[in-house]
This record gives C-alpha cells, sequence and structure tokens, in this order.
DNA sequence: TGTTCTACGTTTATCGTTCTACAAAATCGC
DNA sequence: GCGATTTTGTAGAACGATAAACGTAGAACA
C-alpha cells in the first residue's frame, strides 16, 4: 500500500460516503462549461458549435452570431484536451536549447508575432542543453498532440527531427538542414556571418584573430557553431592566414572553462590580438575573462560576439556582435509553422544575411 | 480498418484543395500504440494496464511485469490528451513573467530538480510583461488540463489566482500572499533583503543610498518590489535617515527609462552616492548608465542588485547583490506543487532567508 | 464450516470534442 | 415548375484513456 496512490477503490464497506463538493486540484471538470451547454442554450446542435469554433464550412450567419452570443453569455471555453482526441490541440511546443541564452528572447519574441491573432497559443520546454532532455522534451509535446514544435538551438540528429517530423510539423532554427524535406528550417546564414567577423576584425586593424567555440561531442556539420567555424576559417584563409595559424579553440559551456581557454591562449606562444566568441553569451564570458586579466578592450584585446543580443548593448560590455535578426528567424519560423499546418508539403528554408554591429570592444583603428 | 481517415468533408470553403491522405502535421493518431494494443500482447485488460501505468492499487507483482514487458517492447506511451478526458495530465504549467529576467534560469533549475523522478512535465508559458496575457497563458494552461500552475513573478491579483485554484493547484514564485488558503507561495524574505541592501551599503561607508524600482500600474503590496521598497524604507529608517532623505525612483522597465532616470538622480539636487536596483537586470542597466555618464563604480557611485545572478559575477560586472536562493525556491515550489495535487487542502509558504553576495561594486571602503 | 476480508482483475460508462454521413431546405438552370 | 445542385443543419460514432462497480478466489477469522 505504501507508495500506491489511491488505497480506495470500491473496497470501503461504508459506502454511503457523502459526495462533498470540493474539487481536488487534479481532474474532473470543474463545472466548466462543455460544448453540449452552448449547443442547448444557442438551440442549435453540438456539431453546430464545433463548426463555429472551427469556423468550418457550412454556417449561416444567423447562426454564427447565434452560437458566439451563447459562448459569450457562458463564458465558453474548448476543452483542449479533449479536442486533442479528434482534432488538433492549436499547440505550439517551442524547444528552447537552454534558457539562459540571451538572444533567445529575441526569437520568442518573433514567434508571439508570428501567431498573434491566431487561435494557436506557444508552450516552450527547456533542454538545459542536454541531448537527451531534448528528446525527452520533444517526445512529451508529441503525447500531448501538440500541433507542432519549433526547436530552437536543438542539437538532436536530423534523423531522430525527421523521425519527429512524422507526428507534428517542425521547424528548427538555428540548425542548418537546407536539404530536409520533412520539416523546415529559419536561420541567418551562419558561414556568412563567421566570415565577416574576421573581415570586420581585419578592418580594425586587428593581426591575429582567434575564435573560442562550442566544446560538445554531440555536433554536427548543422549545427550553428560548425558553420561559424567553417566562415570563420574561410574568411581567415581569404585574408591570407595560412592553415596553421587559424586558432579555433573549444571551451565546454560553463564559466570556468571559458575562462580558463582565453587564459590558455593569451599566456600561450604568439597570443590572440582579437577574440572572437561563438555567441555572445560565450563573448560575455571571454569579456569577464579577458578583464579579469588586466587586459584593456579594445587596446590589448578585441572581443567580438554572435547574436546581437540586448547585454551588449550596456556600456561596460560594448560589445561589437553580429547581429541575425531574431525576431525576423522567429516570425518566420512561427509562419513557416502555421503554412505546415494548413497543409503544405514542401519544405522550406529561410535564410536572413548577418551584419555587424560595430561597438567599441573592437574599436582599435589601423594604425 | 486503415480505412478512410480523412475524406475531409469536402466542406471547404473554395474547392481548390485536394486532401492527400497523410496529414502528418495535425490530429489523427499516427499508428501510435494504445493502451489497448498493450493489453492485448501482455494477455491482460485495458484497465489492469492503466493501472501499472498509474501506480494504483491491485497489481500483482507478476502482471506488473507482463504489461511492463509489454509497454517496453511496444514503445508504447500513454496519450495525454486521453488522460487527461478523466484523469490527470501529469503537467505543470510554469508561467514565467518574462524570458529575460537572468534569475528565473536559476528557478527553473530548482522546478527540474524538484520534479525530477516523477512523471510530471514542466511547460512554460512566457508572459512578456503583460498582465492581459499573463492571464491567456493561465487560461491557456487550464483550457489544456494541467495537473498544477507555479507562476513566477506574475502580476495578477490574488483574487485572480485564488480564481484559478479552484481549477488547478497553484503555487506562486516572487509573490507574497502569506495569508492565502487556495495556493502555495515561495519566496525569499525580500522586505528583510531590502533592509540587507541598506545595512550593507552603509557598513561599506556609502552615505545616500538610493533605489530605483519597478514602475507599473498595476503593482500590489504583495508584489516583490513593492516588499522591497518597503525593506529599503525600513532599513534607511532604521539608520536614522529621515523620511524626506529616502529616495526611491520608479523606472519602466525599459533600458531607456533607466538609463533616464539614473541621470536624472545623479544630476539632481544632492546626488545619491550608492544605487540599489530592485532586481539585477535593473541593476546590470543602472552600472551601464553610470559607466556612460563617466562615473567610477565603486568609488564615485555604489551599485547593488538583488538575485545575484550569474551575470553579476562576470569580471565587467562585479555586482554586489542579494542572494535569494531561486534554486532553493525552485525545488519548494515543486515540492509544494506535487503535495497540492496529492492532495493537501490547506495553504503552505515558503519563505528563505536572503544573504548579501558582496562583489567589487559596493567595495567603498570606510573612510 | 461458514463468514468476512483482502487482493487482484475485468467490464463498461464516460470525459468533450471533431467529423463523416446524411437529411432538409434553399437556390439555380432551363 | 421541376430536377439538380448547393447550402445549412443534425445525429452519432469515434478518439484513448480512467475509474467506478463488480466478480472471484483464497486467506484469515470465528
Amino acid at each position: 500500500m505504501p507508495g500506491k496512490r489511491d488505497g480506495k477503490t470500491g473496497l470501503c464497506r461504508r459506502q454511503e460516503s457523502v459526495q462533498t463538493m470540493d474539487r481536488p486540484a487534479s481532474g474532473g471538470r470543474n463545472g466548466r462549461v462543455t460544448i453540449r451547454e452552448v449547443a442547448e442554450d444557442a438551440g442549435v446542435s453540438v456539431a453546430a458549435v464545433s463548426k463555429v469554433l472551427r469556423d468550418a464550412y457550412g454556417v449561416s450567419d444567423v447562426m454564427e452570431a447565434k452560437v458566439r452570443a451563447s459562448i459569450a453569455k457562458l463564458d465558453y471555453r474548448p476543452h483542449t484536451a479533449a479536442r486533442a482526441m479528434r482534432g488538433q490541440t492549436y499547440t505550439i511546443g517551442v524547444l528552447l536549447a537552454d534558457v539562459k541564452n540571451p538572444f533567445f528572447p529575441q526569437v520568442i519574441d518573433g514567434i508571439d508575432d508570428g501567431l498573434a491573432g491566431t487561435q494557436y497559443v506557444p508552450f516552450f520546454g527547456i533542454g538545459h542543453g542536454s541531448t537527451s532532455m531534448e528528446k525527452a522534451i520533444v517526445h512529451a509535446m508529441v503525447d500531448r498532440q501538440m500541433d507542432g514544435l519549433i526547436m530552437i538551438g536543438q542539437r538532436m540528429t536530423d534523423a531522430e527531427v525527421e523521425a519527429t517530423a512524422r507526428q507534428a510539423a517542425i521547424t528548427v532554427i538555428g540548425h542548418h538542414a537546407p536539404q530536409a524535406t520533412l520539416f523546415d528550417s529559419a536561420n541567418n546564414d551562419d558561414e556568412r556571418g563567421g566570415t565577416l567577423v574576421v573581415e570586420h576584425l581585419i578592418a580594425q586593424g586587428y593581426k591575429r584573430p582567434a575564435m573560442i567555440t562550442l566544446r560538445r561531442a554531440d555536433l554536427g556539420q548543422a549545427d550553428v557553431s560548425q558553420r561559424r567555424e567553417a566562415g570563420f576559417v574561410s574568411g581567415m584563409r581569404a585574408a591570407g592566414f595560412d592553415d596553421s595559424a587559424i586558432r579555433i579553440a573549444a571551451a565546454a559551456d560553463d564559466i570556468d572553462d571559458v575562462t580558463a581557454t582565453v587564459r590558455m591562449l593569451l599566456e600561450g606562444p604568439n597570443p590572440p590580438d582579437a577574440i572572437f566568441g561563438w555567441a555572445d553569451y560565450y563573448a560575455l564570458e571571454v569579456l569577464s575573462a579577458v578583464r579579469a586579466l588586466g587586459l584593456r578592450v579594445p587596446e590589448d584585446i578585441g572581443v567580438i560576439g554572435y547574436d546581437n543580443s540586448p547585454p551588449c548593448a550596456y556600456t561596460q560590455n560594448d560589445l561589437t556582435s553580429i547581429d541575425q535578426s531574431g525576431r525576423e528567424i522567429g516570425r518566420n519560423a512561427a509562419r513557416l509553422m502555421l503554412e505546415r499546418i494548413a497543409g503544405r508539403k514542401t519544405a522550406e528554408h529561410f535564410v536572413v544575411q548577418p551584419r555587424v554591429a560595430v561597438r567599441n570592444s573592437t574599436a582599435l583603428r589601423n594604425s
């Protein structure tokens, strides 16, 4: 018995139990108005109300008016779980790889923009940077019959995403899969962005740029950090650097490791004079590390990030960054999602061009 | 059998659309394994499977083993929507007042801790600082039969929360309602925290502390910013300040307004020598503003925040802050929630004591 | 020995929607 | 004015779980 819920089935001898009214928090309807009551009140059939709700075909203006009046009068709200049994849930699951990344709020704003005025509501799952947690969340979303999933910065493989795509519409953000046919994507051109970084640093007069990127075992070529690395490399080559002079250090997603990696770079032989953090939240930690070493930014060392998230603008950061129009990306992701749900069967991959948002952290002038 | 799903009622508004047979995106089961198939495979009744699933009373070990084997073999996952019709959804809705606040991730980690090992999954709704949006999200959560709601930093009135509490178990975080009986809460002692700020600043030698707080029309006494203000005021009084010397300026949740407010304070008569931002994300903007004015921190002006969120530790911020043990709060909120769902009927209000996390931004020494 | 209790398992009604199939009414074409 | 459509509306079967009610067999008790 211990550990089991609900010790009483029909076993109680004294069955006279008074039907208490108090509804515990869980289960059971709470005097919720149902579609049946609305139908009764409006003097039409249940099916008619359902049609009005879904904006379906075959509803006269007069009937619609009656039904809407009753809905308003009774303050009826459709029971989403019941809907899910037959139709849609009008719910979009959004998987956030983590909640600390200051870039994501912009994307979320964009998603909200794109969903505004529809019946769809976004709910968020937070992956905490763990692939297994991401998978669990995706499962939980599918179990809940969500109509579509938007995944931001997730690290699942394309195959895993495609498997899920058979159960719900999917749009990925921060993951390049231009060849994918079963799901859509919305991104900026991360490779171009990586190259922009080099071009900007060189133009500012820096001579020895290095990059700090994300260290993870499970990254594939589709990952944004890898694309940015690729762009960085080709930019460096184009600027005349020998491959042996192109330095990319990897650090775990953890301030201590980022700090240690920065130290290693700066205290080693031939230290860089500018560091590119693959994302703002890395670059902000790079700033912290170089300041802790007593270096001046931008004179002793330039720092540049990626995302152009709000903290970049703070005076104490004043961080140059690559703007990837997060809000625009979010807006388009929502649009793609709605189109998929509406029936589009072919894949679409939205890409926006990045640009440099110049601030003081790379303000070294050509000497 | 696989019969004709989706003849799709020839009812489309315009008859242009040719409905294809497979609709991955919306509705309909996708070859999902059902409880019935599990029952058949295991050679027991569906009720038996259901009992195993719910860990309910009346299951022999041998039957449980059989059922679990079949579940594993068929990779069965319960259909949450179907469960919601009769029982629970095993879903906890978490309302985040906004995503930008760097304090919330800690709380979320705590919630995850508290939910780990249970069947419950948290899903997040994001309020973007708008009360109407908060209400919409709460509605959406209730519509989806979520078993409980944890609200972080929301601004709804107690009456509104209590109305919702009749439909789902509720725990609030960042909102003081010690008298509430229908829902639980988990907080730090914000009033004490406000006083701690004054005590710390005075001990460091600052002479004229001021506070910058949140300006909103709809704040009540239950709100954390108000509690912190109250603590600040009583701390100042205890330190011997006359009421006329206690300055609390309000700024909208917006970097430009915070910057303008800081300017106004510092360029006005009798400027403060230390500023307390009611939350870290305000204090970080205060730091930005004072640096933009060319002031040195901590010599010319001390700055202190509240929450002790990760960015405080960055060298460029090095921000003293009040630690309110967010993770602990989150953990307890989850615990309270699970207890409520399990049937607790009396309210419980968890409070943790705040403490000062000293850093360089208030390092002025007694002269 | 008969009665009660307990443990375990099944049958079946039910939750609130959607959507197919069908009927009735209105409109159209000629 | 009459058949052929189109429009508007309804009835009722799912959807996949939960849980109340009940059956049965054996153990414990008297």
